[in-house]
DNA sequence: TAAAATCGATCACTTTGAATGATAGCGGAG
DNA sequence: CTCCGCTATCATTCAAAGTGATCGATTTTA
């Protein structure tokens, strides 16, 4: 069984078409055609029901699919275990919440570019649902998300610990003042974000409910609106410390458990891991380990 | 990088040379070394180091290996998936004990090759240690072990609960008689077996040491010669029943706690399970699932 | 020390089969 | 009922996989 064949029948499958797939292929579709019946014929099943309208898998061809790109994945990990030689070298695509971007990784990474100018790195953010999705759908290597996190299919390792603090503009004395202004909303980056759902805990249990939310792209956008008095937001300490130092919001603390917020890195259990991979673990525990063990005690 | 170019790498880097992978394959020596300077090429790095007595795997040609023979085996659970309907059918290769298909599997075996007529059922004993190395040497699907184990690539399942006993000559009255025979003798079927170190800690715990060993390659062997009052044993109650019956030996009952030995059936944990073996396992838990059940009580 | 054996590299040649482009046939949509 | 999009088929082209012979280097054997 070959794998260019299998790679020809995944993109049949996925587009439910020949033509569809010699297109992306950029061949045509006589030899899609033909590539597919010798597929069958090797395994003397029919992999596809042929129509008018295209293709559609047979009981045979969905048992198979899977393989189809497994095989392609295990070929690429094959190619990049042997090219990788130790020194950290092309692309390493990792994912990371926004505030682990902002508040850990931007020291990190140009200390990282500039260690390792053969690395080609790209960073990707989104809320930690969508990272995971990313690192188990391959999209990523690995991903910085919000803890905890329990999966068959991935490690994790605890790389900071953040204390999330609530912050309000601020005229708010205290976390108490907040039940009296019912205009107030809930802030956060995204939908979906870890903390809001903290957020909300933590103020249900203050007993103050039914807040309205707002959505924001960016850490800056939701200062300036807390800032503004529009709302309250749960965010590491670090990433508001500026804007509390300017007198633009005021932070509250939490208990400390309530406070306490584990940075993991996420990635796959099986798979290559590459060099660079390695290297900017390596960069991370080293920059990060002290403090941890501090938080740790 | 294809797959085929992969299994000629690997029977290269096995064979240590080219002319002797080419003989393997079936092909001539000039097209091997064509195939692996097109992968060399393709990796952009050298994967043998040449020399006059054949050639030697580079730094990269021993990370590309264990690929190699990964990529073979996905490429062949794909083919077995694809096939598999659901009907069991095919070759079926487990292992066991050789206690264990004596007393257990003899009665399964018959009822399911009468079930499953296209299964061509290959069973392999050995020892507990042999049958790991062979699962994970994916040299069979599966096997039935001496518990505990505990690996990170192998699946178990307890399936069997076994009461073992210690069958001597009929004139030894209790296992205290033994300290007074020291010409006795240990008598094992095989080298490594797990009930050998079993009876080995029971005697000990007595106070009975530095028995000699005996080893034989069959149960009927082992009991004829503790009949004959050469030696001692411990094997599952099933299996010397009818020796004891017959008067040939008499079997001395242990605590629960030193009789009880689990009979596992361990698997990898990846790849495919065929139907096959899903059909036999079913049975399996259908025969001795009530006894099982009653057993954990 | 010379001859024989073994091994990998190279090259001209053959053969396989992958890819192409054109055409035919099928079935649903307008 | 005709058009449109799809797959099947086929003759043709062409790249590359495989073959067999030869060379040079090295080791083993006599």
């Amino acid at each position: 069984m070959d794998a260019a064949d299998l790679r020809i029948f995944e993109s049949v499958a996925r587009l439910g078409g020949m033509s569809r797939a010699a297109s992306e292929l950029n061949t045509v579709q006589s030899n899609v055609t033909t590539r597919v019946r010798h597929l069958e014929e090797e395994l003397a099943t029919p992999l596809f029901q042929r129509h008018s309208r295209g293709v559609t898998l047979t009981a045979a061809g969905r048992r198979l699919l899977p393989y189809a790109s497994a095989v392609a994945r295990l070929l690429d990990d094959a190619r990049r275990a042997a090219v990788d030689d130790g020194t950290p070298k092309g692309l390493l695509t990792l994912g990371s919440l926004e505030t682990t971007a902002a508040l850990r990784l931007s020291p990190l990474l140009a200390d990282y570019a500039a260690a390792h100018p053969a690395v080609d790195l790209v960073l990707r953010t989104g809320t930690t649902g969508e990272l995971i999705e990313a690192v188990l759908g391959h999209r990523v290597e690995g991903a910085f998300v919000c803890g905890p996190v329990e999966h068959p299919e991935l490690d994790h390792e605890v790389l900071f610990r953040e204390q999330l603090v609530v912050a309000t503009a601020p005229q708010v004395r205290g976390l108490g003042d907040l039940a009296d202004q019912p205009e107030l909303k809930v802030v956060v980056l995204r939908a979906g974000c870890s903390y809001r759902q903290r957020l909300e805990e933590i103020l249900t249990r203050r007993g103050i409910v039914g807040l309205r939310r707002l959505e924001f792209g960016t850490i800056d956008s939701i200062v300036g609106c807390v800032a503004a008095g529009l709302g309250v937001t749960l965010l590491p300490r670090g990433v508001v410390t500026p804007a509390a130092r300017d007198g633009r919001v005021v932070l509250h603390d939490l208990a400390p458990e309530e406070a306490r917020a584990d940075t993991l890195f996420i990635r796959r259990k099986d798979g290559f891991v590459s060099s660079a991979l390695n290297a900017f673990l390596a960069l991370a525990r080293r920059t990060y380990g002290q403090e941890l063990a501090a938080a740790a005690e």
